[in-house]
DNA sequence: GAATCTTATGTAATCGATTTCATTTTGAAT
DNA sequence: ATTCAAAATGAAATCGATTACATAAGATTC
């Protein structure tokens, strides 16, 4: 003890400017001396706070969510808050578990990646929560994100730039905003080509296996194309990887391009042509916006968009006159 | 309310068996009528427990740990605990910051994944914590992961027995206690083989960049080697990107091998040899010795060692008679 | 039916930090 | 030196759940 009362120790730790120089000094020589730490639990049960945010995405090991989680971070620790990350697996189970931490007070507020409204009353009252990257549809959560339909739009513009015409579009799975937004943009840049002839939507998925089976499903059904835009960089991998085993050069017969521009795109071979998300500045700024609900500025009703752009690597070029045969 | 006390509101949602039925169905059906959550703030205060435990780790976007991170959490959520995680990035401002959880109650104990032994005094008396994957140098941290040294012998020994006799190795980065091991088992078996000649130790690092350098000194250093033996499977994927630009063909002239098995192991071409780690065994190890702990039970001195495989894939084969040339 | 033992519940203290309110100290102004 | 405002501190209530202890209700035995 440095010889004043709690209430004193509590204010030179919270805010040291309305305590006095030489109590001051002595609560902190008494602090490092003993060793103090303020008790957590007792100051979130007397501050009704918790300090600590959630962050709720589907698969922690997905490269994707790494930059936006770094960003999260980032701003976070400046602003003296922890993150909960909560991995829901795809599962609703886990995900109500996870949403319980608002609930309970063990967080203020949610960051959440993996597209999926809360359940009814599972959301407490008040708690501000934004969603990344997936909007939630039919909800009035906030978003920050890209623009999908219109990155989408870019995309397909930059293959219709080089020349190709018939354009497959591997999508993402179904009931997925991400998926639909795509789609869309790409159905749109291809109408305005005055390509709607050419609009072709196959089934896929987000992952390696599923851009190898769509692969097959292009060259079965649709043998005339001369690129394919899939729906993520891990599809687009695999839908290569099953094209060259099945003797396709990639870009010369066939272009292929992704979305995300994940750490492993420029690894790859051929290096994916892709759309670059600005991941870290949107966990960034998400976690900004956090920040004012908590303390209790407005929240904004419009999606918040963050810039995207093109990647031009070695998987996409000029088609060959012919498409490939 | 339920026309009880909270006393018993407390039993009945604690320990259902000691209340009798028609009070514990009065409180269940209060409890889902008004939402009532139990408010975790107290409930630490009062049970000087937090039931969350901290996985410290350096690196959240790095595939290897994510295996790691979901068998820690399978267990952990058997078990009712949270997981906390915390990034260090590699920094040691940031690794005391996470550490101070331990100390303000906000985790009950921890799981090390960064190799770096907590410094003195920041680590909170009697609060149980184990290594993972990376020993701690010089300290009594109870460990769970692969056995290094013995994998890499194993894996040297794999080589040999392809006919490889000038095997260099690309060793981690300095001061890490993978780095020795790994190094120790290679030499170790080049002995056993009679080739101490033959040791070479490559600088490298465990980055993609790293394995590309190394490579380049390799070629440029050892250009009898017809085999190389990395310290893990990024840099193992650089050298062999490296080699291949610089126009040489893997595994014909020269075979490449890695450690850990990670995800991109087996897409990246050629699909990388490699030492496969039980990753998600090593983490629910880890994750119930920790549980044991907690609950008083003693701590085992020994390290603990998961079972490790070699995985042979396409980055290596027997060697040409001349070696490369 | 009384005595005794079990089981179920309530009362009240407790965990540790924060904060309102009251009190004391300091400093400035006259 | 006196007065008054401003600044610094302390006392005590509070947050909500848990639990030792006390008491009440119920079951069991003779």
């Amino acid at each position: 003890m440095a010889g004043v009362s709690t209430a004193t120790v509590s204010r030179a730790l919270q805010s040291p400017d309305i305590v006095s120089k030489k109590t001051r000094d002595a609560v902190f020589a008494a602090v490092s001396e003993t060793g103090y730490s303020v008790n957590t639990a007792a100051q979130m049960l007397r501050r009704n706070r918790s300090g600590t945010i959630l962050v709720i995405l589907p698969d922690i090991a997905n490269p994707f969510f790494s930059k936006i989680l770094s960003g999260i971070e980032e701003v976070a620790t400046q602003a003296n808050l922890t993150i909960l990350i909560g991995n829901t697996n795809g599962e609703d189970e886990r995900f109500a578990n996870i949403l319980e931490n608002l609930r309970n007070g063990r967080a203020d507020g949610a960051l959440l990646l993996n597209g999926c409204a809360p359940p009814d009353g599972l959301l407490a009252e008040g708690v501000p929560v934004i969603s990344i990257s997936e909007r939630v549809n039919n909800s009035d959560i906030p978003h920050v994100g890209t623009n999908n339909e219109e990155a989408a739009y870019d995309a397909t513009r930059y293959l219709v730039s080089l020349g190709h015409r018939a354009i497959a579009h591997a999508a993402g799975p179904d009931g997925n905003t991400l998926t639909e937004d795509r789609f869309a943009g790409y159905a749109r840049a291809m109408a305005e080509a005055g390509l709607d002839d050419k609009i072709n939507r196959v089934p896929c998925g987000f992952s390696f296996g599923d851009g190898q089976r769509a692969a097959r499903h292009v060259l079965a059904k649709h043998a005339d194309a001369t690129a394919v835009f899939c729906a993520n960089d891990e599809s687009a991998m695999g839908m290569i990887r099953c094209l060259q085993d099945e003797g396709y050069v990639v870009p010369d017969q066939i272009s292929v391009m992704g979305f995300d521009d994940v750490p492993y795109a420029s690894i790859f071979q051929p290096e994916l042509t892709t759309v670059h998300q600005a991941r870290n500045l949107i966990g960034k700024q998400a976690m900004r916006m956090l920040l004012d609900f908590l303390s209790d500025q407005p929240m904004p009703v419009s999606p918040t968009f963050l810039e995207h752009s093109i990647v031009v690597r070695n998987s996409t070029s000029e088609p060959l006159d012919s498409g490939f045969s």
